[in-house]
DNA sequence: CTGCTGCATTATCAAATTGTTACCAAAAAC
DNA sequence: GTTTTTGGTAACAATTTGATAATGCAGCAG
């Protein structure tokens, strides 16, 4: 298996196992550990609403097909108490078990993923969701980069302490880049993005704002991939 | 309908729609839209696979009735292609169309969806590939043999720590033969693969891009099979 | 209402890069 | 030793992007 540790930030996170497999959730848990977690597990949807009480996980892995109480009925119970309500809930389902799985996103779930489970999507994921509940914390969203600090809230972009303004369209599409850096983004998909589905604009408008922002900035932070696109880097 | 909208946005994702009647393309186009999806649209085979070279979709919705290509036909070469190898693919079929069908998902499409079209059927349906289909948003795409590293997210190739500049046909040509390492492909099935069954080229516009990756890495990764194909090769 | 002002878009042309072909030499196959 | 196939090189064609300026348009002050 790949050695992924590196990728970690350190948003270490306490995240609750629910499944009656005791296979699934040791080799779950087992992953997890590795990557920092806190981990607790529960085998059932009775257990894991105790569990969940004095853990408190910032996110739960529920098995939906379980004795006892099964997923559906756990999250719904769990989603009623205040303490839940901003807790990130992931399901685990077997592939065929569609129904239950819109019948739970309908319910509460933030994500689901089917069995059997892959270490590196099931990290992915979990990571996503976690992230998802951090933000929400009405801080300004911002993108630093070394000297270069776009900040979504305010609106504003700086470079070397020296604000720089970026016209609207301009903002937009450096903060699209900017969002996945190294990322090659297809013209197609910048246009779509940036500018909606329904406007239709003419071949050479993203390379002028494109030049724009080059321009304004002063270095080149945006690459590009000739016949393809565009891509955010620092160098 | 229950509002699932929060989540959508969480799962955006690209859809080609291919169909020749525009009145279908515009409903669907419309209905999907509204769930956050990007979309483009084709009239036909000849045109959809070259939307979809550089719209990149996740998912195509394919009509199997169509002038110039059918969807057979285009199934067919889309799935050659590598960058297709891992799309879903869904098929529009007339309600009587048994044949293809069946014909349809023998060759590699994912599922069908019967005429008419009912949007509600069409968003599972479509959430139900896209998740099976799900790649890591996080995490980059590549291949990796020893020092050598293709990133096809970042489009770039490093080779002990050094990055390469390769052009897109280079691009996609090493990327094809790095997907299979060892397997010798064919000529003509490079041709097919990397350049699609509609543009011919000459003989020798293979090798001329053998030769320039060859150059630009530095050490022959390639191999020649004479008389036969190339095949990528770790020393 | 009129005339600014700045932004978004388009048009146009130049420049750079990429893709393809032609041609011949070298290598391998027969 | 002859034929076939590929490599090397350079020229050419095609495509793509950059630069610049001009147009149109919305908001706004007077």
């Amino acid at each position: 298996m790949p050695d992924l540790e590196e990728h970690m930030e350190v948003l270490p996170g306490k995240i609750l196992i629910v499944d009656d497999e005791p296979d699934i959730v040791e080799f779950i848990s087992y992953n997890l550990k590795g990557k920092g977690y806190l981990i607790s597990t529960a085998r059932d949807g009775i257990e894991a609403i105790r569990k969940a009480k004095d853990f408190r996980p910032d996110l739960i892995l529920l098995d939906i097909m379980m004795p006892n109480k099964d997923g559906i009925q756990t999250i719904k119970e769990l989603r009623l108490m205040p303490e839940f309500e901003e807790t990130a809930i992931i399901f685990l389902t077997a592939l065929s078990d569609e129904k239950s799985e819109i019948e739970g996103l309908k319910i509460g779930a933030d994500d689901y993923i089917a069995k059997p489970i892959k270490p590196e999507l099931l990290a992915t994921r979990i990571r996503t969701a976690l992230r998802r509940f951090r933000k929400d914390d009405d801080q300004d969203q911002k993108l630093t980069f070394g000297e270069l600090e776009i900040n979504k809230t305010k609106f504003t972009v700086t470079y070397k302490g020296n604000e720089i303004i970026l016209a609207k369209k301009e903002f937009e599409l450096l903060s699209l880049l900017a969002s996945k850096p190294g990322r090659v983004f297809l013209r197609n998909e910048i246009l779509q993005r940036v500018w909606g589905t329904d406007v239709i604009v003419g071949d050479r408008t993203i390379d002028v704002h494109i030049r724009k922002i080059r321009q304004k900035i002063g270095i080149d932070l945006i690459t590009t991939v000739k016949g393809v696109g565009y891509k955010f880097e620092m160098v």
